[in-house]
DNA sequence: TGAATATTTACAAAAAATTGGTATTATTAT
DNA sequence: ATAATAATACCAATTTTTTGTAAATATTCA
């Protein structure tokens, strides 16, 4: 297991166990909702509230510890800063899955077509995962 | 000016004045925020309330009449419902910019590596508009 | 290592966003 | 036009998010 005191202290952001416990849902997890995270949280901390949660998600936005994903039809998941990647979501069972796809072609036509300066590309694609296409 | 009674209609709304002005409010600003149409349906019905723009919002949403654009640190705005197409946002001035993108390559690359089946792409292209890249 | 300081936490409360209930009014289909 | 149905305004309630603050904790630096 990784520890992210490192890490956190990198982004200006100290390293209280808290954090560090935020880190690690996230990274076990992958991706997390406010909610869901309270309640993981609670394990840990149980006399830990939702105002810390809500605290700390935005401060770690703003030190780029994290970032968040908005899904279609869902509320705002959030995962740790990595490379740019794309997402899938499937529709039926919620899953989010991490895919690396070189997206040159589709900025450069942007860019091209609109003449913006485009420094950052959020892609979510909806659909089925193959274990929901077999049910 | 269009008239969008039929459109409601189509999707099973019923063509109220205020959907009406909602539409057009849409049509004539491309993509609105919540608190801004309440603003500009203010005007209007200097009676209504934002309840009123919810349960409209949510019922347009549910039948497809309007579509939910998620952009990176904003609120949500809607836009009326038209082909599938892509977003640019500035993130100086804050225009959105509907553009159209061949999809197909990226959304061939996710399926084989994922098995996904996908029926959906959300794609929000940030950075600086024209205007703002001279300021 | 320990004291000084700066930040974070838990808690309470407030503010903001969204939804629900209902009498009245408007729309639709006949 | 009328009856049936659904939407509206209004108000209240709920949910979500943010703020203020004293106490606790982490970091810094000697």
């Amino acid at each position: 297991m990784n520890n992210y005191s490192n890490a956190l202290r990198e982004h200006h952001l100290k390293a209280t166990p808290q954090r560090l416990e935020i880190a690690n849902a996230l990274a076990y997890y992958g991706h997390i909702s406010i909610d869901n995270l309270y309640e993981i949280m609670l394990k840990k901390f149980n006399s830990i509230s939702l105002a810390t949660i809500y605290k700390n998600i935005n401060i770690m936005l703003e030190n780029s510890f994290i970032q968040e994903v908005k899904i279609p039809h869902e509320k705002s998941v959030y995962e740790l800063s990595k490379e740019a990647h794309s997402h899938l979501v499937c529709n039926e069972c919620g899953e989010i899955e991490d895919i690396s796809i070189d997206l040159s072609q589709v900025s450069n036509a942007a860019a091209t077509n609109t003449h913006f300066k485009i420094d950052k590309i959020d892609l979510v694609f909806s659909g089925l995962c193959q274990k929901c296409q077999t049910l």
